[in-house]
DNA sequence: CGGACCCTTGATTCAGATCAACGAATGTGG
DNA sequence: CCACATTCGTTGATCTGAATCAAGGGTCCG
């Protein structure tokens, strides 16, 4: 299938934003839409084919997966973020869908083309990186020295952050787009561990829960602050 | 000062080393040397001006310090490293020397006119700052669920990577850059179990202990493996 | 209805933090 | 050159937060 920029609903927000029609159509021509299901790997770790990908809806998961096979989360891609790797020659982690998503998938060196032709673009990706990589300090921070009790909090927060439209304040009412078992293995905790944290916050009237995803901020302010 | 870009002991091995002579010495002109000696700063968390520096010689540490005050190192830099921040508006992380440093310093916007003016060096950059993404995720997923054997083990390998001129195999001898402290805050433990580890390792007869930081790999193969 | 997940809650255990003491190396001022 | 303070690392004893072990409940789906 052929890409249809002209639907596509981060036109304006992904990096291929900064390119005009007439580039975007021709980059579109090395591109391919991709439809994943929930737990569905769109890059697997040690791929010797360099791959990358934005995301049009739907949300993502990177992960490695240690010795003993516990899997740890590194991050999360929301739409408009783009994954992979253009320059190296294999992939460095797994990446899965969380739910049902949609992308648009390129090879690396066909990208890398692009980069070298577009320079915008190349600057756009340099700007996306380099969010990324405090992303991931961010989660380094958090995950560091911080209790079960901060972890969570942070977690919370910055889905909250996520959910919400205006990147300023968090969104008081979301769904969260991680199982229990994700949580944990994103924060270096144990699903019971996480869900009794989550009782904690309830109980303390921080947040209260609608079902097994859903999550009311109630008072953000009695949650540990990190 | 200004730059002397012919006697820069990275000069083939920085983001720079993409320019040619005119287009380095040109570049030149908005950068100015700084020497740091052990414990300064170079950036502060906060600081409301973006400037970004490559290192020429020493080695410096990012980090960031939570509420109570500990702090977490993020990422180590080697010479021909890059830091900064191009285009925020702010500095993100705090950025100290561990030792007596050389750098190369640009103020933000200069740096990011350089980066529109010479496209390859917005490439270099890129590539490079996914360098550090994959690093900031190696040691996410180290700091992870690993146990604390498997984390100062995983930290002596990737300093004795680092320590080497080829990277491919480690130096089997050399001087840790950090104090038992920093490993500690790196890795997310204490003083105390960093400095059991090393003893643990070196009664296994996998390490050898030189002083307070000399390190020699007598048997890496009874290195606890992540 | 039965099975497969996923989540919650309680009891117990254990790895690493904390507390405490000491030794070695380095620096400082008299 | 020595007395003294300071910093850094090691080692031991004790404590504790989160992992592990165990059980049960809710929901979805065939």
């Amino acid at each position: 299938m052929s890409l249809a920029c002209s639907v596509c609903p981060v036109r304006d927000r992904a990096a291929c934003a900064v390119l005009d029609e007439a580039e975007r159509d021709e980059l579109a021509k090395a591109g391919r839409t991709r439809k994943l299901t929930k737990g569905e790997t769109l890059f697997a770790a040690g791929e010797s084919e360099a791959a990358c990908a934005t995301l049009k809806s739907g949300a993502l998961k990177i992960t490695s997966t240690d010795v003993d096979g516990r899997e740890r989360i590194l991050s999360l891609v929301h739409p408009s973020g783009f994954v992979g790797e253009m320059f190296g020659p294999y992939m460095r982690h797994d990446v899965v869908a969380l739910g049902d998503a949609e992308l648009c998938v390129f090879s690396g060196p066909a990208f890398a083309d692009a980069i070298e032709k577009y320079p915008r673009l190349g600057q756009a990706l340099l700007r996306r990186t380099q969010e990324d990589l405090f992303a991931s300090r961010e989660l380094l921070a958090l995950t560091g020295n911080a209790s079960a009790e901060q972890r969570v909090s942070g977690a919370l927060l910055s889905m909250a952050r996520a959910a919400s439209d205006s990147p300023c304040h968090p969104a008081m009412q979301f769904d969260l787009p991680l199982s229990r078992g994700e949580m944990a293995d994103m924060l270096g905790l144990t699903i019971e561990t996480v869900s009794r944290m989550l009782t904690r916050f309830e109980k303390d009237g921080a947040i209260k829960r609608n079902g097994k995803r859903g999550i009311e901020l109630v008072d953000p302010a009695l949650l540990p602050q990190n």
